[in-house]
DNA sequence: GTCTATAAGCCGATAGAC
DNA sequence: GTCTATCGGCTTATAGAC
């Protein structure tokens, strides 16, 4: 074993979560995800029974926390009297941005988020959206109290807008160099900055 | 022949825009292509030598004329004595929601299109930018030229957040059900009057 | 739990007849 | 330009030894 500390489940994660950012969902064989996480090629269906469901885990994993995070977020921003959208949008942006800090494959992660976005699979899609459509629908609601001169049909056009932004966005993350003399963490805190101010103007467009 | 109209180059095209958009460049198979296009197997090769360059010409036979609308509504918006974000916007944004009129695939390959960004493959990268990287310098220039006091980086966060934006609307764009009672041409018409209202707001956040 | 070996089938690409 | 047939290689998944 050349990862000692992880478990050959983990280890199939990681090498998953990398190859099917690289790659795709279909163009990533389980026979290179074994050969890059160095198991046997039998123990991803020992371990996940098919592909299938090896690929749901691999999601289940990340938003399992970052769904956590994100609601916690949101129930803080809304006790404060003051609160405001920018508070709300903080609440879900920074946790993604947090996501690609650590070095074990966060910022894989939203690109192989991208993808699923991307996908219009019916079976990958009801997953998502039987496991983590309520975290979505809270915010939808925490921003829409914050509106409420704002007609429904616009706000959905606008929430839709900058989900596609912010998915497109993490993606790119960490794919494009940073200007250079400038930390990494100062790069991801300006890009949170920067998106939050332009979702934010997005939602309040005359 | 199923459809005398159009030559077997064509229709190989077509299956291939229709196949990649619901499966993936990996997903979708020469096999499963040229039985939709009703051809023979060996016609994908002898046409278009490669899997790889066919998924290059599905791209090329739809950004041609694209890029040409873009760029004559660019030049035309400019023109205008009062031209102001909004006509640079809509020059970029209405050539795309007008292509999904067409009911011959043009919506599908919209999705194609979001693959392809959520694809991070060097090679179909490096095709599409050195084909048509051109339109979209030009477009950030016109913008540019009207924000003379936004500097040069934020300005570059704001339209990597609207490309995406527009990606992931576009690529949903024809999938969600539109609200009852409203014409095709009517909802395709609110989306992008939506997508320039969010754009330019987003543009000009304080 | 991890291994080898293999089943059963799909893949892209091509040779060569018509 | 279109066809059949096929090559060599890859795929997921599993059976069964250890």
């Amino acid at each position: 074993m050349s990862h000692p500390h992880f478990s050959t489940k983990e280890r199939i994660l990681s090498a998953a979560e990398e190859l099917f950012a690289r790659h795709g969902f279909a163009g990533a064989s389980l026979r290179a995800v074994t050969a890059t996480a160095n198991v046997n090629l039998a123990a991803v269906n020992y371990h996940f029974g098919s592909k299938e469901n090896l690929i749901n885990e691999v999601f289940r994993r990340r938003l399992d926390q970052l769904t956590e995070t994100r609601l916690n977020a949101l129930k803080a921003a809304k006790q404060r009297p003051d609160a405001d959208l920018e508070n709300i949008l903080v609440a879900f942006v920074e946790p993604a941005f947090e996501l690609t800090r650590d070095h074990q494959g966060g910022a894989a992660f939203m690109r192989v988020l991208a993808r699923a976005y991307a996908e219009h699979d019916q079976r990958l899609r009801k997953f998502l959206s039987d496991n983590y459509g309520h975290v979505l629908k809270a915010f939808a609601q925490a921003i829409a109290a914050l509106m409420p001169e704002l007609d429904k049909e616009a706000l959905y056009w606008r929430l839709d807008f900058i989900a596609g932004a912010l998915t497109y966005a993490m993606s790119e993350f960490g794919m494009v160099k940073r200007p250079s003399g400038r930390s990494e963490d100062e790069h991801r805190r300006q890009a949170a900055r920067e998106f939050v101010r332009f979702a934010v103007a997005g939602l309040r467009a005359a």
